[in-house]
DNA sequence: CTCCAAATATACAACCGTTTCAACTTTGCC
DNA sequence: GGCAAAGTTGAAACGGTTGTATATTTGGAG
């Protein structure tokens, strides 16, 4: 039969109503947050709303009830690391981890106007706030790694990983300020001159980093 | 009569008792916490440990069961600012701001054995982790001030919050790391070169910032 | 000493997020 | 059809926290 596809990729039926609870769940959570506020609402409405068991919720969103408004959000984190393995020629780190910070404050703006009521929610909210800031902050150790392999210096290197964590939390610093836009600006230049300063010269070609000497996590 | 010397001051015999009941709860549930872990000891137990009742706990502890720890530390905290303003004349903020880190991180092998035993047990709790950085992040705002009035730049400029921010999560970095006092200094150095080169030049007269003119909160 | 009013302490029950678990239902596949 | 794995469910429980209504203690006044 047509149905002996996959038992657990992305084309069968099964995973095809995973994704729909799943949707199903984040969007009943934000939409239910953005009436009421976010403590106002408890996850035993949310599965009702989502016609499933609380058992079901968490079994989704393990990880607890501020995840169930970070599900889309997840999956750009990533991004952040491509954007100083791939960034253009020429540019430089700084340059390339500041666009990516910018760019996503700024999409507040021009995206969906969904994603703007979204950031406001997460800013008033505390435990969402801590939950966000958290959440990029587990890409430190990657972060930092990165910058280790393109600037030579050694895996642990402890100006990388403090430059990672600053820049990192230069997105909570932001959406703790009125004007995020410049509160990136100002936290990424106080940041790029002391790295410079710091690092000094010469990041080695961007477009490859060093001959990779141990690809190990 | 001699009763009547103050109905809520430092001397009466009801302050004294409650600071007593206090101590009792801090010094039980930290003892409880280090024999066997944070998370394995209920606020029940606490509670009964110091043989109170559990609204009387929150009654004296509203920040929750974390704030039972950090009930010491919560008073040296302003410590932090008077180390810039207070900073011996010719000493530059950066310095000022890296010994006092470095000298709270030493205490850890120097003072008390006891509180070795505190921070490692704060080390390996994430839920008492976080709670410390958002403790320490609570200045952010006065040391930002304090920053602003010794430089002469103006109060809510992004680059003293910026600094102030990052300096006090220099704090939690170091206690991510095996080596805390390197990485304080290698934070240091990367936010001191920024600073430095940003705000460049002369810090005004130490000792005075200045005229100070808004005295205000 | 006695009594009052305010401050504190208490027991108890509720609420919330979260975990656990044993049953039940669905699904993919033979 | 039938089997095993995966997914769902409801209910109960747990721990932190908050309310509430009721004592108990305290300092001070008569």
């Amino acid at each position: 039969m047509a149905e002996t596809i996959d038992r657990d990729g992305t084309g069968g039926r099964r995973e095809r109503k995973k994704a729909a609870t799943r949707q199903a769940l984040a969007d009943t959570a934000l939409r239910l947050f953005l009436e009421r506020g976010y403590e106002q609402v408890g996850v035993r409405e949310i599965a009702e709303g989502a016609d499933v068991s609380v058992s079901t919720l968490f079994n989704y969103f393990p990880q607890g009830k501020e995840a169930l408004v970070f599900d889309e959000d997840a999956r750009n984190e990533a991004a952040l690391i491509r954007a100083v393995t791939d960034r253009p020629p020429g540019q430089t780190i700084p340059h390339a981890l500041r666009a990516h910070l910018t760019g996503f404050v700024d999409s507040a703006h021009t995206r969906d106007p969904r994603f703007a009521d979204f950031q406001r929610l997460v800013k008033e909210t505390p435990a969402l706030r801590e939950y966000s800031r958290t959440m990029w902050l587990r890409h430190e150790h990657a972060l930092a790694r990165a910058l280790a392999d393109q600037t030579g210096r050694p895996h642990g290197d402890l100006i990388c990983a403090a430059y990672a964590r600053f820049t990192l939390e230069t997105l909570a610093f932001a959406g703790s300020r009125p004007d995020p836009a410049a509160a990136i600006d100002q936290a990424c230049l106080l940041l790029d001159q002391g790295w410079t300063t710091t690092v000094a010269h010469h990041d080695p070609e961007p477009g490859r980093p060093a001959p990779a000497p141990s690809p190990t996590g």
